[in-house]
DNA sequence: ACCCTGGAAAGAAAA
DNA sequence: GATTTTCTTTCCAGG
């Protein structure tokens, strides 16, 4: 009945003539697991439009088997898939405490019609057969906008947005990579969204469990559905954000591979690689353990925006010029909706039905089973190294420091540049197989936390006769991947001259429930490279390098010096020496001062270079270093000196190192921390020295504990332990060095976990939520006082020591540039940031912990990081102090409380 | 007819 | 609470 009526029969919610079908679609599909995944992790409320009957019956039929199986199964899958995890990096423990608190998933059906809504308004406006009584229905809750997978999913209900999510990303890349299965099932789509077993088969429990939120899935299952998908989009979007590309999986056929030089069809490239599904997997784990505690939950956002209710009706869609590539079809983004329907509409009536029927037939299809088996790739917001056994991920040529990012409301601004002309170029070292990878890139954080997906920001995609790589898009979770072929023919290298950067409004993004950043000042980022080498062993080994940063806001690239390069980075407490700093916007006034700040966040000294300004350009300073407060320390200093143009117009804190007098200089010092960093990824020409070192060196402070029972405790512990047996079992990963970027990387993850499962705690207090329950008992206990919280602890109080003994000024000293000013620390990665900030002598006894594991050269001489030898140095040189920092009241606030508000006034903004 | 861009006005938010 | 600054987002216009 649907497919008749309907073009996109996707969209339509009515399913049970194929309600079967639908259920072993869920099954089977990679799409589904992710979706499954990201509903499980939150709380999985489904809306039904009570007015439906077609709906319910299919819902029904869903909630009695498969659904109860999914939280169930999640559970399974931490628990019991955790240990054999392939890749490297390392699963959250999130087990809760008991088992018992999973037991009941529950799916809680909401009288209005808010998850479907959405996608049903779409339909109703693009089509008419939709019955009326639904469309009232699903007109009602629509107010929430399109973009949502950028700006907030949380936003939407719960259904929606899940749906969304999915959608976009996950199910998305499935369709190109994996046979064409799930395009078929339009129908399927609603209920894909729900569960699919990680690993295919296993986890007992884990049937599939479907949700019918998103008729989106079912379209972007498809290629044509995609137009439907696009369509939705469009209409949805507040704005004429239409751009956001988000076709690119849509068109399964269009893909990438249109570019001359890539030989990979896109079938041929996703079937090939695994990746894609990888990505799914990907995506479904990040709905796990990451975001899905953020926004799915909540059906409704809190905060309504006026944007998105301005659309929900208009279908106005932006049309983006044209397919990606002559080659590719155009992708239903880029067509008006109608366009895209008249053009396609038949197609995809057809296509859809034959697919659709034809997909449970065909067991062969689903019979790949790769990616169920590792179904756990690393979320976005993991620590991954660059370097793994023999692999390495280099970033060979990297971009400009500035990228002047495009709003919806624009046009593209273009693919980013290298600082010389031509494209950034990245590539895998060490692969020697035949087999194409996917390299996948998205737009990451570049402040003082760990990298995570930048909420802001978006990679765009950019298509067109001057652009030489293929790729299409993937939306993973709420951040668009760019997934681009690593072909052997081409030494796996590839030039990234097709991505470019898409500005979220931050109003947008801010209200996303979950969403604990500020957009504001927030306009630093870097772009990040992942590929997953799958092992014969069926291991997955994942890579990832990050860029150096890019800032993207048109005013700060003009005005905000940037430092790109110094001459020294370190030297003789006496001081004296020129220092020549390469970078921009430099003015014949601007200033260079050193800074040292205790752990606290303190300025324990600052003092000015002096610069010579007869030398000065706007891209070069020649600075004297000034003497160290402290001419006798026996230990190297860490401090920091940044450039100033004026009140709010300062460089990012540059790291430099002091030392002793009475110790040779050598100048290996700050290579050592270089190539310490946990993330192995060797530094590409030209980049920032300083700046890497410095990023690197937070990964590996904040991620590489040596010592677990020192930082962490409870569930952390666990979590180490994890990680060490997967690490020494796996094969690739026995290299000292190997195991240290792999261990970094767990705790990375398991860090940010935990942030996640406490936002989760924090936000989506829900009690009814079964996957979370697990979550907010650990939230919540964090700040009370239980021996498993002392980690947290000890990471919250740094954090907000850090920020409310800052003053106001402080605080601007540390964060000069950076998002920072926006104090609050994303509850996902307090811990780190914490630590990663205000190296602590538990950081520091984690380094040298590493150091024991790891190798020699990895480890620095002497790296205290946490430690100010200035004041401490006479005891302490050897043995770091083990500082206790605590400030529960303020953790208590932190993580009690929700929203950034709490965050600042808990951070010391009010100080 | 577009796509890029550089500039900059108009708005919004923070100081 | 008013005013000034700073930063963001939308527009324009030229190549």
């Amino acid at each position: 009945h649907a497919k008749d009526r309907h073009p996109c029969p996707g969209l339509f919610p009515v399913l049970h003539p194929y309600s079967t079908v639908g259920i072993r679609m869920l099954i089977n599909s990679p799409s589904f697991l992710s979706e499954a995944f990201g509903y499980t992790s939150s709380n999985i409320s489904i809306s039904l439009p009570l007015g439906n009957p077609c709906l319910v019956t299919p819902y029904n039929n869903i909630q009695s088997s498969p659904v109860i199986s999914v939280s169930s199964g999640h559970q399974a899958m931490y628990g019991g898939h955790v240990d054999s995890l392939t890749s490297s990096y390392c699963l959250p423990p999130i087990r809760p405490n008991g088992a018992p608190a999973l037991e009941s998933p529950r799916i809680e059906i909401t009288p209005y019609p808010i998850g479907l809504h959405s996608q049903y308004n779409q339909e109703d406006e693009t089509e008419e057969s939709i019955p009326s009584a639904k469309r009232a229905n699903s007109i009602v809750t629509l107010s929430l906008p399109n973009a949502d997978n950028y700006r907030d999913p949380s936003c939407l209900s719960p259904a929606s947005s899940l749906s969304s999510r999915s959608c976009n990303s996950e199910a998305s890349s499935y369709e190109s990579g994996y046979s064409y299965n799930y395009d078929n099932s339009p129908q399927n789509s609603p209920w894909q969204s729900p569960c699919v077993s990680p690993k295919g088969t296993a986890q007992d429990g884990l049937p599939a469990c479907t949700l019918m939120n998103s008729p989106r899935h079912s379209p972007s299952t498809s290629p044509r559905t995609s137009v439907t998908d696009e369509t939705w989009f469009t209409t949805r979007n507040s704005r004429p954000s239409s751009h956001q590309s988000y076709s690119p999986q849509h068109s399964p056929t269009p893909s990438p591979q249109t570019s001359p030089r890539v030989s990979v069809t896109d079938e041929t490239w996703s079937v090939t690689t695994n990746q894609y599904t990888n990505s799914a997997i990907v995506a479904a784990i990040n709905a796990l353990s990451t975001d899905s505690n953020v926004d799915l939950n909540d059906g409704i956002p809190m905060k309504s925006r006026k944007t998105h209710n301005d659309h929900s009706p208009t279908m106005s869609l932006k049309v983006e010029p044209g397919g990606d590539d002559g080659t590719t079809i155009p992708s239903p983004l880029d067509l008006g909706v109608e366009e895209f329907q008249n053009s396609r509409m038949p197609f995809k009536k057809e296509h859809f039905c034959g697919e659709f029927l034809s997909v449970p037939q065909n067991p062969y299809t689903w019979s790949k089973p790769k990616p169920y088996i590792s179904p756990s790739l690393p979320a976005l917001d993991w620590q991954l190294p660059s370097c793994s056994g023999p692999y390495e991920l280099q970033i060979e040529v990297q971009p400009k420091s500035h990228h002047r990012a495009h709003y919806e409301t624009e046009g593209s601004r273009g693919a980013v540049k290298a600082s010389a002309g031509g494209h950034p170029v990245v590539q895998l070292h060490g692969y020697m197989e035949n087999e194409p990878l996917t390299l996948q890139l998205f737009i990451g954080t570049a402040d003082d936390r760990l990298l995570r997906p930048h909420a802001f920001y978006q990679v765009h995609r950019i298509t067109g006769k001057t652009v030489s790589t293929a790729s299409h898009e993937v939306m993973l979770s709420n951040t668009k991947v760019l997934e681009i072929p690593l072909l052997p023919e081409n030494n796996m290298r590839a030039i990234i001259d097709c991505a470019g950067i898409l500005k979220l409004r931050n109003s947008d993004i801010e209200l996303r429930k979950g969403e604990t950043d500020i957009g504001r000042k927030n306009t630093r980022v870097r772009m990040v490279f992942r590929v997953h080498i799958s092992q014969p062993n069926g291991r997955t080994i994942s890579l990832q390098a990050a860029s150096n940063p890019i800032e993207c806001s048109q005013r700060s690239a003009q005005e905000l010096p940037l430092v790109e390069k110094q001459t020294l980075d370190s030297f003789a407490v006496t001081g004296g020496k020129k220092m020549v700093l390469n970078g921009h916007n430099f003015l014949s006034d601007s200033k260079v001062i050193f800074v040292e700040k205790a752990p606290d966040g303190h300025h324990v000294w600052e003092m000015e270079g002096k610069v010579d300004k007869d030398a000065f350009k706007p891209t070069q300073l020649l600075v004297e270093i000034p003497p160290y407060r402290n001419q006798r320390i026996s230990s190297p200093v860490q401090v920091h000196f940044y450039v100033c143009n004026g009140k709010r117009k300062r460089s990012q804190y540059q790291r430099f190192t002091y030392l002793p007098t009475n110790v040779p200089i050598i100048k290996t010092e700050p290579t050592d921390d270089y190539e310490l960093s946990p993330i192995c990824g060797p530094v590409a020409p030209g980049l920032s020295t300083v700046s890497k070192s410095f990023y690197n060196q937070q990964v590996l402070t904040t991620l590489m504990p040596s010592d677990p029972s020192t930082c962490f405790m409870g569930s952390f512990s666990s979590c180490h332990q994890r990680n060490t047996v997967m690490l020494s079992g796996s094969p690739t990963l026995n290299s000292n060095s190997k195991l240290n970027e792999l261990s970094s990387s767990a705790y990375s993850k398991c860090l940010s976990s935990i942030g996640h499962n406490q936002l989760a705690g924090v936000q989506q207090p829900s009690a009814g939520v079964p996957i979370i329950q697990e979550v907010p008992s650990r939230a919540i206990d964090v700040p009370s006082s239980s021996p498993d919280q002392s980690s947290l602890i000890m990471l919250q109080p740094q954090v907000s020591r850090h920020l409310s003994s800052n003053s106001h000024d402080l605080r601007q000293t540390l964060y000069p540039n950076s998002p920072s000013s926006s104090p609050v620390p994303s509850n996902t990665q307090e811990a780190p940031y914490g630590q990663a900030y205000s190296p602590s002598h538990s950081s520091s006894s984690m380094t040298q912990g590493q150091q024991h594991q790891k190798t020699p050269q990895n480890s620095p001489p002497t790296n205290h990081l946490g430690s100010l030898p200035g004041l401490e140095e006479e005891n302490s040189e050897t043995s770091l102090p083990v500082t206790v920092k605590r400030e529960p009241e303020e953790l208590d606030q932190m993580y009690l409380d929700d929203g950034k508000l709490r965050a600042f006034s808990s951070t010391g903004l009010h100080s």
